[in-house]
RNA sequence: GCGCCCGUAGCUCAGCCGGAUAGAGCAUCAGCCUUCUAAGCUGAGGGUCAGUGGUUCGAAUCCACUCGGGCGUACCA
C-alpha cells in the first residue's frame, strides 16, 4: 500500500513539475490524520515558490488513485497530505491472511541469497554464563528475522580451539585431578577456577583412577575438558532452541596452512613488519593504532585467525555476512575487517552487530527489608559463583530469557530484572503476548466443541463476506493493524532490530484483548458473524504465530 | 587522553535517515468477572526529552560544545 501511494505520488510530482529527491510516506501517530501521510508539499514548496497548501492541492489534482484503495485524500495542518484507506482493502488482506497461513509476512525481498550469521562462538573454556544470553538470544532472534525477509540462513559457530587458552584450561584440569590426591598441587596461576574444573577432574580420576598422576599428557586433559564444555554449552543452547548448522574449527585454519598464507600476504603487501621479535600489522599512517598479530613467543594472537577466518567466509560468496559482538570486542573486529580489506577482499557485504552489556537486577529479601541487589556481566559476586545461563533459563524459562533478552535495542544497555521476568502474572510483558495467543486458541477449541455449525463454516468459509458482518472500530482496527505485518517483520530484519517486532506484536495482543472484551465471538443466534470472527481471530493467531516464531519464543495453545 | 554507545515519566525503555497533542510496561490511585481464559479491560495522576548554542517553515530527532554513565583502548579471547 506504502508502495503503491509512493507510486502515484511520484506520477503526479512528475506531472507538476516538482523535483523532489526522496519523499516519506508514513503512518502517522495519530489515527485522525488518515492512514498515511506525506510531507511531500512542505518539501516542496520553498523550491517551487509556493506555499505547502498550494503545494498539496496541485499534488492531489494530479493524483491518479483507485477509489476502491482509498477512501479520500485530504490536506491537513501546513501542507501535509492524508491518505484514508478503504476498509475494502484491509478485508482483501484479510482474506490474504487466511490464504497465506504460516507465510504471511514472508518476504521474497532477499529470496535466492544466502545469508551467513555466526555468533555464539564461546570458547569451550568455560559454561555459558548469564552474561552471554543476550548475545545468544539476539543472534537467534536475528536470524530467524532474516529468514523472514527471504535470506537462506546457514548459522554458524566459530569453533576456538586453539591458542593458549586450550593450554591453560588442560593445566587448570590436571591441577584439580592432582589435587584430589595431593591436596597441595599447585594450581596454575591465570588457570580457570570454576566449579566445573574440578567436576571434570572428578570424572577423569573416576575413569583413570591415578594413570595420569605425575604424568601430564596435555592432549588427554585438553579433549576431555573441550569435550565436557562443549557439550554444556550445546546442551544450554538446546534448551533455547539453537541449533547451528556449521562448527568451523578454528584449528583447521592452522592444518590448511591459511594463516600462514594470510601471514604471507601481508608480508608481500608490506603491510606487516616486525618489531621487538612480533609481528605487528599496519593500520593507519601514525602506528599508533598497530595491533601485534604473532607474538614473539611465535604464537598468533586471535586476530590473525579470525581475519583468516573472515577472508574464508568471504571466498564463500554469501550475500550477507553477519557479525555479532558484544561491545567488549569492539576494537577487535575494526581491525580484522581492516586486515581483510587490505588484502583485497570486498567486506561491504559484512554486517556487524555490536550490542551494549547486561546489568541483572535482583531483589533479595534480607532481614525483612528490600535490598536491591545489581549484579553485572559477569555475575561473579564476592562467592565465586558466576551466575549461569542454564540457571537463568531454568528459573524463568526458555520463553521469558529470550524475550526479555531481545526487549531492547541492541546498542542500548539492558537491565534484566530477573524478578518480572520471573513473575507468573500480569506484570510480565511475555505472557501479555502470549496470553492474546491462548485464548484465541481457546475460542477455536470451543467453537469445534460446542458450536459445530459454526465450526464447519469456519473451516469451509466461502460463503462468508467477513466485510459484510464485521463493522465495530475494534474489529476494524484490528484488521488494519495485522495487515501492517509484513511491513513491520521486514523493518525489524532490514534493522537487525528483534524489538521493533516486540512492540508491533503487543499493539496486535492490545488490539486484540480489547477486541475480545468488548465482542462475544461465539453466538448461536448470529452465525455468520461468529464465523467472521472467527476468521478474523484466526488471522490474528497466524500473525502472532509467525511474530514468535521470528522472535524465537513459541505460541502457547493454552496457558 | 582517544574511539564506540547511552542520557526521554518514580523505575526499565520505545520514538531518533527532521513533521501535527512525546508513547509503552512496571510502580501509584480508582473502577470492571452468573457470558468463549481477569496472565484481561476501563480511567486518573506523572515530562525543562541531561544542559547550552546552532541549522529551518518545523528539532526528542541533525550539527557543535559541556556535563553525567557504560564498554573498549593487551605480545588475553
Amino acid at each position: 500500500m506504502r508502495e503503491y501511494i509512493r507510486h502515484r505520488l511520484s506520477e503526479s510530482l512528475q506531472k507538476c513539475n516538482f523535483k523532489v529527491d526522496e519523499i516519506t510516506i508514513e503512518k502517522p501517530k495519530n489515527p485522525k490524520f488518515g492512514d498515511y501521510t506525506t510531507n511531500a508539499a512542505l518539501m516542496i514548496a520553498n523550491r517551487a515558490g509556493l506555499k505547502p497548501r498550494e503545494a498539496a492541492e496541485k499534488i492531489i489534482e494530479n493524483l491518479n488513485y483507485d477509489i476502491k484503495l482509498i477512501d479520500k485524500i485530504e490536506i491537513a495542518g501546513h501542507g501535509f497530505i492524508n491518505f484514508y484507506i478503504s476498509d475494502s482493502y484491509y478485508f482483501w488482506v484479510l482474506n490474504e491472511i487466511l490464504k497465506k497461513k504460516e507465510k504471511y509476512g514472508l518476504s521474497e525481498i532477499n529470496k535466492g541469497k544466502r545469508a551467513n550469521v555466526e555468533w555464539v562462538s564461546a570458547n569451550p573454556t568455560k559454561p555459558l554464563h548469564a552474561g552471554h544470553g543476550r548475545h545468544i538470544c539476539l543472534g537467534k532472534s536475528i536470524s530467524n528475522l532474516l529468514e523472514w525477509s527471504g535470506y537462506k540462513v546457514i548459522r554458524e559457530y566459530y569453533y576456538n580451539d586453539a591458542g593458549n587458552q586450550m593450554k591453560v584450561l588442560a593445566e587448570s584440569v590436571y591441577a584439580r585431578y592432582m589435587q584430589i590426591m595431593e591436596p597441595g598441587f599447585p594450581f596454575p596461576e591465570n588457570g580457570y577456577h570454576g566449579n566445573y574444573i574440578t567436576e571434570i577432574a572428578k570424572i577423569i580420576y573416576e575413569k583413570e583412577k591415578e594413570k595420569y598422576r605425575n604424568n601430564y599428557n596435555e592432549s588427554y586433559f585438553k579433549s576431555e575438558a573441550e569435550n565436557y564444555n562443549f557439550k554444556s554449552i550445546k546442551n544450554t543452547l538446546e534448551k533455547l532452541g539453537i541449533r547451528h548448522d556449521v562448527f568451523f574449527n578454528e584449528s583447521d585454519l592452522y592444518k590448511n596452512g591459511n594463516i600462514e598464507n594470510v601471514l604471507k600476504e601481508f608480508k608481500k603487501r608490506n603491510l606487516s613488519y616486525i618489531s621487538d621479535d612480533a609481528v605487528w600489522l599496519k593500520i593507519d599512517e601514525s602506528g599508533e593504532r598497530d595491533k601485534v598479530i604473532v607474538k614473539s613467543s611465535g604464537e598468533p594472537t586471535y586476530r590473525l585467525p579470525d581475519i583468516a577466518y573472515h577472508i574464508e567466509k568471504i571466498k564463500k560468496g554469501y550475500d550477507l555476512i553477519v557479525d555479532i559482538f558484544g561491545s567488549d570486542h569492539l576494537d577487535t573486529y575494526k581491525d580484522v575487517l581492516h586486515g581483510a580489506a587490505a588484502l583485497g577482499y570486498d567486506i561491504k557485504n559484512i554486517r556487524v552487530i555490536i550490542h551494549q552489556m547486561v546489568t541483572f537486577k535482583v531483589k533479595k529479601e534480607s532481614n525483612g527489608m528490600n535490598e536491591e541487589v545489581k549484579h553485572t556481566t559477569k555475575m561473579s559476586g564476592r562467592s565465586g559463583k558466576t551466575y549461569l545461563l542454564d540457571d537463568l533459563i531454568d528459573e524463568i524459562g526458555a520463553d521469558a530469557t529470550q524475550f526479555f533478552f531481545i526487549m531492547r535495542s541492541a546498542p542500548a544497555h539492558l537491565v534484566f530484572d530477573i524478578d518480572l521476568a520471573k513473575e507468573h502474572s500480569e506484570k510480565n510483558p511475555v505472557y501479555y503476548l502470549q496470553y492474546a495467543h491462548a485464548r484465541i486458541c481457546s475460542i477455536i477449541r470451543n467453537a469445534k466443541d460446542n458450536f459445530k455449525t459454526e465450526y464447519e463454516k469456519f473451516l469451509n468459509p466461502e460463503n462468508i463476506k467477513p466485510d459484510e458482518h464485521l463493522k465495530t472500530k475494534e474489529e476494524i482496527d484490528l484488521i488494519r493493524i495485522i495487515s501492517d505485518f509484513p511491513e513491520v517483520i521486514l523493518n525489524a530484519a532490514n534493522e537487525y532490530e528483534p524489538h521493533i517486532l516486540i512492540s508491533y506484536l503487543n499493539q496486535v495482543a492490545e488490539k486484540y484483548h480489547i477486541f475480545y472484551h468488548n465482542h462475544r465471538v461465539l453466538n448461536n443466534e448470529e452465525i455468520n458473524l461468529s464465523v467472521s470472527r472467527l476468521l478474523l481471530c484466526f488471522a490474528v493467531k497466524q500473525v502472532l504465530k509467525n511474530g514468535f516464531d521470528a522472535l524465537g519464543i513459541s505460541a502457547p495453545e493454552s496457558m
